[in-house]
This record gives C-alpha cells, sequence and structure tokens, in this order.
DNA sequence: GACCAACCTATTGTATACAATTATACATGG
DNA sequence: CCATGTATAATTGTATACAATAGGTTGGTC
C-alpha cells in the first residue's frame, strides 16, 4: 500500500483518465463490477466515450489501489475480499485507528472537533430512526475527520485507503439498527476521551471500536462472504 | 495504498511497462533520481528504447507506489521524504512490525525458523566485521521471513510496502557498526521469543526494535532530512 | 526598466493503428 | 469419445500521430 502522498489532489477529476478511474472505482465499490469480474478496455471505452488509452492508465491505477487484478496479457479482474481479508483489515485497522485517535487527541483544531461533535449528535438522531444511509455517511466522516486530525499524512492516506475495502464490505455484511446506535455511542465516547485531552484513553476506545466492529460482523456471520468466494461463477445477489 | 493483491506477481517483469516500471523504481531508490527531480516521458522512453506508451503506465504505477508525483499536464516528481515522514513510518512501523511478529509466532514454519536462525548468525558475523552491505541484506531478508510468516498477505503486503521507504531512509541516514551490532542482537531476541512460542514477547521485541531504529537515527542526526528539506523549498519557488 | 500580451516551444493527454498474445472453435487422428 | 493441433477471433501490448496545455520568450507599450 503504498503510500500514497497526496494521493486524492494527484488523481485529477477532470482528466479522461481521472473520469474514468472514478467511475471504475465508483461502480467495482458500488457493486456494480462483481468480484472476478474481468473489465474489458474496449467495452468501458466505448462506454464512457473514450479511446483504450485512458482506461488502460486507469487500470494501472485501480490495480495498485488493489481494487483489481491484471494479469498480463490476460484482462483485469475485479479483485475479491475473503473473510480472512476482512478479518486482516480490521486487525491492522484497529491498532492504526487506535493511534490516529491518539495523535489526533494532541493535534485536532477547535473546529475538527466542533464537527465530531455536531457528527455524534446529528448520528444519534439517525441511528434511533434506523435511517441507514445517513449513519454510513457520517460514520465515513467521522473517522475521516480523525483522520485529518491526527497531523500525519502517512497515517491519513493510510487509513483512508483501507477504507475502500470498508466500503466492501460494508456490502457484503449486515448492519443492524442496534449496531449503529451502539457504534455512535462509541465514537461518543472516543470523542469525550479526545475532547478531555485523555490520548490515551481515545487509543484505547477507538481500538475497541474497531475490535467491536469486526465482532459484531462475526456474530451477524459476514453473510456474503464464502458465497462471494463462490460467486466468481454463480453471479447471484 | 493499496492493498495490494499479489502486487509482486501481477506487475510483471517482462512487458516493457513492466521493465520501465522496475527500473524506475529501482533508479529512484537508489537515488539515481534525486528527490523532486522532474521525469519526462521521452527521455526515460529513448533512454530505454521504448515508447512514451508503456512509460505513462509505469509512471501511473509508480505514482501509487508513493514514489512519484503526477500533476496533471505538468509533470511527473520524485517525492520527497521529509522527516516528519520518516518519524511517522517508523511509528506506524513498529506497531504493525509487532502485530506481525506476533502472528509469525503462532504461524511460522520449521524451515522459516531455521532461515531466521540462519539469519541471525550470519549477520553476528558481518556486524563484527562491519559489512554494511551484507547487514543492510540480511535485515531485509529478516524482516522480509517475518512476513511471510505472519500468514497475513494484507499485513505482509502493507509491511513490505513500507520497504521502499526504508531503502530510501536509509540512503539519508548513517547507520553504524554498533547501531548494526545492536540490531541483530534486537533480531536474536525476537527470533528466541518467536521460537519460545511467546508471541506477546515477540511484539514486545519487534515494536521495541522498531522504536530503536528510529531513536538511532535521531541520534545520528537524519543527516540528509533538511537537505532534502530545502532542496523543496528550491523546487517550489 | 517594468509590465503585459501574443506567440512559440516543450511536454503531457488522447486517439488510433498495428503487433503480439491469448482464447475459442473446429477439424483431425488416436 | 477424447486428445491435440491449427486457424480464427478477441484482447491486450506498444508505437505513433495529433490535440491540448503550461512555461517561457519576444516584442511592444507605458
Amino acid at each position: 500500500m503504498s503510500n500514497y502522498d497526496l494521493k486524492q489532489e494527484v488523481t485529477d477529476k477532470y482528466s479522461l483518465r481521472g473520469r474514468v478511474f472514478h467511475k471504475l472505482r465508483e461502480d467495482i465499490l458500488n457493486g456494480r463490477y462483481k468480484e472476478h469480474e474481468e473489465l474489458k478496455e474496449v467495452a468501458i471505452g466505448e462506454e464512457l466515450g473514450v479511446s483504450r488509452t485512458p482506461v488502460r492508465e486507469a487500470f494501472r491505477q485501480l490495480e495498485l489501489e488493489g481494487l483489481i487484478q491484471i494479469i498480463p496479457n490476460k484482462g483485469a479482474y475485479v479483485t475479491g475480499i475473503t473473510a480472512k481479508d476482512v478479518k486482516d483489515i480490521y486487525m491492522i485497522r484497529s491498532s492504526l485507528e487506535g493511534m490516529c485517535a491518539r495523535l489526533a487527541t494532541e493535534h485536532i483544531t477547535p473546529e475538527q472537533l466542533e464537527e465530531l461533535e455536531e457528527n455524534v449528535y446529528l448520528a444519534s438522531f439517525h441511528a434511533s430512526k434506523g435511517h441507514m444511509e445517513q449513519m454510513t455517511e457520517l460514520d465515513n466522516r467521522f473517522h475521516h475527520i480523525l483522520y485529518e486530525a491526527c497531523d500525519s499524512k502517512m497515517l491519513e492516506n493510510l487509513l483512508q485507503d483501507f477504507h475502500q475495502y470498508v466500503i466492501r464490505i460494508r456490502k457484503k455484511t449486515l448492519s443492524t439498527k442496534e449496531r449503529g446506535i451502539a457504534s455512535n455511542e462509541e465514537h461518543r465516547r472516543i470523542m469525550e476521551a479526545i475532547k478531555a485531552g485523555d490520548s490515551g484513553e481515545a487509543e484505547r476506545l477507538a481500538t475497541c471500536h474497531m475490535v467491536n466492529a469486526y465482532d459484531n460482523m462475526v456474530k451477524n456471520g459476514l453473510y456474503d462472504m464464502f458465497n462471494g468466494e463462490e460467486a466468481a461463477d454463480k453471479q447471484t445477489k
């Protein structure tokens, strides 16, 4: 993973290559392209009205983002995420999110802290209503604020890179209203620890937050996971 | 970051694009191209006897590897590593290498363990002689074995991706014979903890190993770092 | 001399043509 | 019937031509 200086800024959205890249990324994350599906250069180029050149360059980027796998002289295939991958991702994230929360405690700006508070407050409303889309959006934002607040481009980029996995994993797992409420409660405690300047507690809570999120998935059974594995041929949802 | 399923296997060395990619990667890591130096497509293409197309694709990969930064319609520039980056890298690595050592304790094969022992034994010889090239080679290999042994493709790829930073950082910092001896001693203790099946101790030692390595750099002054910084200013003016 | 504008050049971005490789279909022989 | 070889199609890999953009140069005006 790599690492990823200024990636967002660098990957412009306005060149054809950039547009293809973002479009394909979106489509993969949204599940339009299933795991192990082959991406054809000409088909995608025609669909977006561009030639193969920008498509190919976009492929090379998606490859290193880990979203597709390119086999030379054969083709580009959407990568699969296994149950083991999910476990590893959450293990790694639990450590890094903890580190991030600790650093954020020391470097967060008043504005960022305020947005964090607002986020938790708003999420408590949507959680009680069971508005799942808003919840995922707020969850993304909550963590993103912490990434920015930790004052480490390295860590920020690293965690941000994991985020696309999180998006794809969410598609494969059940998330309940109950978990939403519990998750937001954990967010609130992390926020308060940061507000209180207790970096150790913030780290501990953020780490637990990831562990809890993973445990919840396991409890609910990572339902699509093993389908996903075999679904290379099945293609059913 | 990306995340990097099977990256090594995927990035073939035999296509023109692959050759360009590996050549440029090598040259950047070896310091042939200085930080913030601009890479021209035609110049590199002519040097390697290929057209711009494979060069451009190689650029896109190098960008996401974090080795270069592409500014749209302007050019590709070798990324700089700041002192802050080094600090962050070692902070992150200290956590992940610890995690890796813990997992490796549980999953290492007898063959891997044996190679680890051999590595430490051989390194103790070269350390005493002050053979720095062999030491860095053995150090790389030591950590690489642990990455493989941890039985997590995710973590393995992640740590492997950090490795290129390590290579570039080594170019900028002094490493002494004394540190070589101390470092290998730390390797030995990690190896013995793993051999004893003490995963907690292995994790603790591996984490300390990174902290010590970083402290040693700081003590020796990250000598080239601020040159690098000033070069950035000159470039951006 | 300082400033600005219109060109000019160098470089990147994209499209297309062609080469190389791989997959598929079909025929042939065992 | 299956295995194998070959021709054909589909697809990726690369080179090249052209378009678009950024930076610098020249020339003019104040």
